[in-house]
DNA sequence: TGCAAATAACTGACCAGTCAGTTATTTATT
DNA sequence: AATAAATAACTGACTGGTCAGTTATTTGCA
């Protein structure tokens, strides 16, 4: 029975027709989100009340309790948000490719390192990774929706580069985490203890020197000295 | 003036003279943190109240006050107690090593992943990363105490390896990221994703395929179809 | 007896969530 | 077109509970 965060009762697209009487307020949970989003990422959940989210709004405090009906709802709410569009990124790119999964491996770390810096795009998964452990269900939620959809199919993409001999014999499930493990570590580094590398100050050095290692580093075997 | 966790008041070490025990305490800034230290990494720093840290360390609120002179104090000393040890284990493993690096790297990287599973070593880092939006002072003395010795060595580690000719030309700044970033992004799916590998249960199989792929990615170019 | 160690009761601040009441917008009536 | 009735959107004061930190008091060793 807890965080049912879409809309309570706004009627944002009941039936197609009657558009009855709207009124200025149909984006409401949308800037809910918005403020809450840009305050849990500065302050984190626990440091955050429910009237600055409000506030940052533009609404009072019990205007947010129309629309949401706890202060862990909207943590869901912007989970649920984030949720669709980045698992569909993903597996958009991934398809049902066959061949040599290098190429794709790059688009994706590109895009992923393209997206890094963006709040309003990793300011979520941030989040869950910070308030799992207050929020389980939200872990949970995300590892439903995003994970377990996401990883299952670059797992599927690097086992058929394996079969069809484009890349050496790994595990593919346990490459994942060499896959992308680097732009995380890289992420935790800037955000938690705000160390940038002194060589490189821009995310395209890391990519290049990551895929560089990686690529050669998965290369089938055949010269060996 | 903010989180002097160090002993208070507490007669630890006044003088070398005068073994005369008091009560019975001694070790009871140590019984604390390791209280602390269980309750904030199973529930988080935010829901844990003082007072259940002083019931598990067999105490009562007003004597942990005796010890630490605040809720965040107690954070600072379980980072303080923790930092000495890793950075010391890191720095002892590099030295002032020559040659290939690789055998150097296989011998962190296991003793990074034996420690993974073991709470009293690796639970630190993790409140580190999960709370330093709440305690910033926190982050940095753990960046200061840790990272900023241990990086720099393991950076240094490989730049020598690269002008030796031993790995490829790589940066060596952006090379730790791939060098460690796997293991983190195994933790975090573990802790915070319940997510096991299907295939390895174990740390081994991950560490195995994780440095096989790095190896073959560090070998110098040489023949290259 | 004296005094440090420890306690338990207390205080004050904070905050999630509620609700009675107000304002803004739409619909109905004339 | 003007006004009244209806209702959706919103407000902010209030409540109940929690908890970090303090203080008055007790305990027990020397």
């Amino acid at each position: 029975m807890a965080y049912e965060s879409q809309k309570p009762q706004s009627p944002v697209k009941d039936r197609p027709r009657k558009p009855k009487f709207r009124r200025r307020a149909e984006a409401r949970p949308d800037e809910v989100l918005d403020a809450a989003l840009a305050l849990f990422t500065k302050r984190g959940f626990a440091h955050t009340t429910v009237e600055q989210v409000a506030k940052r709004a533009g609404l009072s405090k019990g205007a947010v309790y129309l629309y949401f009906p706890s202060k862990k709802a909207l943590l869901a709410g912007l989970v649920r948000r984030a949720v669709v569009p980045v698992a569909d990124m993903a597996l958009g790119v991934i398809a049902d490719y066959r061949g040599d999964p290098r190429p794709v491996i790059r688009q994706l770390v590109g895009m992923l390192a393209a997206n890094m810096n963006d709040p309003k795009v990793f300011a979520v998964p941030k989040l869950v990774i910070r308030e799992a452990v207050g929020a389980p269900e939200i872990a949970q939620m995300y590892r439903e929706e995003v994970l377990d959809r996401a990883l299952p199919a670059l797992a599927g993409l690097i086992a058929q580069g394996v079969e069809g001999g484009h890349i050496r014999q790994v595990d593919p499930e346990l490459t994942i985490r060499s896959i992308l493990g680097p732009l995380m570590m890289h992420l935790v580094m800037a955000e938690v203890f705000s160390i940038q590398s002194a060589s490189g100050l821009a995310l395209d050095s890391l990519v290049e020197n990551h895929l560089a290692i990686l690529f050669a580093g998965l290369e089938p075997e055949e010269a060996k000295p």
